[in-house]
DNA sequence: ATAGTTAGTTAGCAAAGCTAATAATATCGA
DNA sequence: TCGATATTATTAGCTTTGCTAACTAACTAT
């Protein structure tokens, strides 16, 4: 412990950045959007379903940090594009069963990939510290959003 | 998916990894805007004002990387709130001097607390270590938000 | 059997982003 | 100087994504 900073106010400032920086990091991807024809929210749930597999609409919104309603539209336009199925669980007929086709993951793939270009460009170019440093950031952040 | 990714995948999946956490660090904060009564937009806006001072709405529609016509929404709305001001520029009377008023600056306060509370609380119990770890990454990104 | 719960949908609203078009003012070049 | 071009901001109108409330269908438990 060499370095005293403050200790809460610490948090605080920490907390404000990673806050500001999240903001402008995404309204900065977002504008790649429309190239993909894969939207932000479409692209994140649809990455949830082909990394986390098929499953309910509920599991997915529950995710996805969003509600039903939300998600159920969602849904309902990644299927009129091809990108997803619906099919009725086989033990519980109010369930559904939602999985990615093939087009699906293969354009999740191609939209990702362009939405996160600048970013993957802009972190080849850093050091190995800093990537490092992002890195587990990124670790830590995963384990907060958890959390609550 | 490779395990020890060399150092091109590597990039990739951080880039992965920080933006998956922003988006579900703001849907997760964004819960909060309903109390304080300010949304994030706004806030973010007001909170450009209060420290970088008053601006022209072209600045600040690029400080938050918004076009001309949202941030002219948002100010409007601001104004109406009683949370900034806006006066003709004296050599230029095209531009408007956008500021925050004293009531702006305070409820930004109070709002902002609210807003970033659980991740302050979240951050304030994590170890010296960890805490560091943020702290460089959230200096990072608002390097690469800068940059481009 | 029926009362209550759970999964999903529909309808309708609000916020925040965009583009295109317009008004007012500045600036520049002939 | 004055007319053409730039710039600044606004308005109108659209889209996307979020929400709640109200509904149907299906499951569970008493």
């Amino acid at each position: 412990m060499k370095r005293s900073a403050g200790r809460a106010g610490d948090a605080h400032a920490i907390a404000e950045r990673i806050h500001a920086a999240a903001i402008r990091l995404l309204r900065r991807l977002r504008k790649t959007d429309a190239a993909s024809g894969l939207s932000g929210p479409k692209s994140s749930a649809l990455s949830v379903l082909v990394f986390g597999g098929p499953q309910t609409l509920k599991d997915l919104a529950a995710a996805e940090q969003v509600r039903a309603p939300t998600m159920s539209r969602l849904v309902a336009e990644l299927e009129g594009e091809g990108l997803a199925t619906k099919t009725a669980d086989k033990d519980d007929k109010r369930a559904l069963r939602i999985a990615a086709t093939a087009k699906g993951r293969a354009l999740l793939e191609a939209g990702r990939d362009r939405r996160l270009d600048v970013l993957t460009r802009q972190v080849e170019r850093l050091g190995g510290t800093e990537r490092k440093v992002l890195r587990r950031a990124g670790e830590i952040l995963a384990r907060l959003n958890k959390e609550g």
